[in-house]
DNA sequence: TCTAATACACAGGAATCCTATGTATCGGTT
DNA sequence: AACCGATACATAGGATTCCTGTGTATTAGA
């Protein structure tokens, strides 16, 4: 996958799994890579600091939760902000998919 | 439009265009600009960096033409090795929509 | 004559993602 | 009991991409 690509879909794709339920770091990093069979491979080096804006960007929260294992985990919960920035970010990827669509539509095959 | 989601597909959509014809730069940036009816802005601080990138990398190779007007143009046309990359790319991109639609379905409507 | 559109180019900066590394806990195996 | 892989979070530094701003020059139209 390249990974340049995938540069963007980061926020949307977490924003969007948060709009379902709270989920720590690791459980979203989990549920992408097994959902998309392994094609989406986040490393830690992106996805928490990416947690971390979104949340100072106020379009999600986190808690320090302990469960009863003793492990501790931040889970997070999106924000009023947040569902409208995904609806923001989810417009956006609907235009980028039918911008790009147009124009390959009209040479692919020909590679 | 979110910049940040074009990141690699600026690469993408040049490879397509190039596969059907050769064409020159202010003509590319024009001709996405009027099919996606202005959704993608190419701006020249994008556009010929991006080309002379795919130009040192060799996957396109651009002579300049001095049409009977006078205007001097850099026409570019796609190399065996840009249609290669443009495959591998294709690829890429479908996989991305893929795994993005994958996450996106199971909370969609949601926001 | 003046302006907008055409046509190319580059320096500097912002944003994103990656690699590499570090800390610590938990569960299973030997 | 000791070890190791998986779990769980975090950050520093670097690579890449795209943007803003600026510059040069030509052409066509008002």
């Amino acid at each position: 996958m390249d990974s340049e690509l995938l540069k963007g879909t980061l926020s949307l794709l977490i924003l969007s799994l948060l709009s379902r339920k709270p989920m720590y770091g690791y459980e979203i990093a989990a549920t992408v890579h097994r959902d998309t069979d392994g094609a989406f491979t986040w490393r830690e080096g992106s996805l928490y600091p990416n947690l971390h804006k979104l949340q100072a960007d106020g379009l999600i929260a986190g808690e320090w939760e302990e469960k009863d294992t003793g492990r501790k985990r931040r889970y997070y919960h999106i924000t009023q902000k947040g569902r409208r920035a995904l609806r923001e970010k989810l417009k956006s990827w609907k235009e980028l998919c039918q911008g790009v669509k147009r124009i390959l539509e009209r040479t692919d095959g020909q590679a």
